[in-house]
DNA sequence: TTCCTTGCAAATCGTTTGCATAATG
DNA sequence: CATTATGCAAACGATTTGCAAGGAA
């Protein structure tokens, strides 16, 4: 559908979401990224990161805040989120997809998948807070 | 903290959510009730949905098409998104707060919540998609 | 040369906010 | 009377889009 085309400035984006695993937002990867490309333009990373996404190179997580967080990291696996400082952090579960099968029980369509987002208070933010 | 006082739009918004089952938007919301209220502001509707979810009267679903759903049962439930036509629908399941202890199993921080939306087809689409 | 991609700026969308006025307690 | 709530419009932040110019195939 798209014959899609190489640009130094995508492959920049990718590669520097695969070295974070702190899920940053457009803005993040648009800020980091301004260093290397002085002309980088917002409207780029928002382009690119969209595409990436449809293409499944690259999740997409709506954590609640307002803006859009991005994952390179596209195996399956849960996100925590801390009420106290905001920062989005990988959590190393079991596999709970049994809850699509305890949702369907009394359902007429069909479910074929789930978002979860777990909150409270990160360990720093605890640490930290040792009033 | 805030002294409240009544106010006949926010009880007509409430009483409107209270009528519904599908989950409206604050768009929704204004449409629906400007016939009664011909002056109603949409800058009155955010605003008394916002408290109203402060409150914790209603329920705001950030179910990931870009805009807030609001829900007056403020029982525990979940709920389901079609992909296809996009309508919210309400789950009747039982519990799985335990995925709460299985996340926090790996995790030094504390989980005290969690929010889950379960995605597919709804039984309406299914049907009339029976090519 | 074709047409995807970029940079830039303007536009959109959902939501919030400032302010003067109206309504509540 | 003290204050909260409203309507209206302007302001906002995040994201998208139109368009002319640049770069890949």
């Amino acid at each position: 559908m798209a014959p899609l085309k190489y640009s130094k400035q995508r492959e920049a984006i990718l590669d520097f979401l695969k070295t974070r695993k702190d899920h940053p937002t457009a803005d993040m990867v648009y800020n980091s990224l301004r260093p290397d490309f002085p002309n980088l333009s917002l409207g780029t990373v928002y382009r690119n990161l969209a595409l990436l996404a449809d293409l499944g190179e690259i999740l997409r997580l709506r954590v609640g805040d307002g803006t859009d967080h991005f994952d390179a990291d596209v195996s399956p696996h849960y996100h925590f989120i801390c009420s106290e400082c905001g920062s989005v952090i990988d959590l190393e579960m079991g596999n709970i997809d049994e809850i699509e099968d305890i949702a369907g029980m009394n359902f007429d369509g069909q479910i074929c998948g789930h978002v979860t987002y777990f909150y409270g208070k990160c360990g720093a933010c605890c640490k930290s807070s040792m009033s």
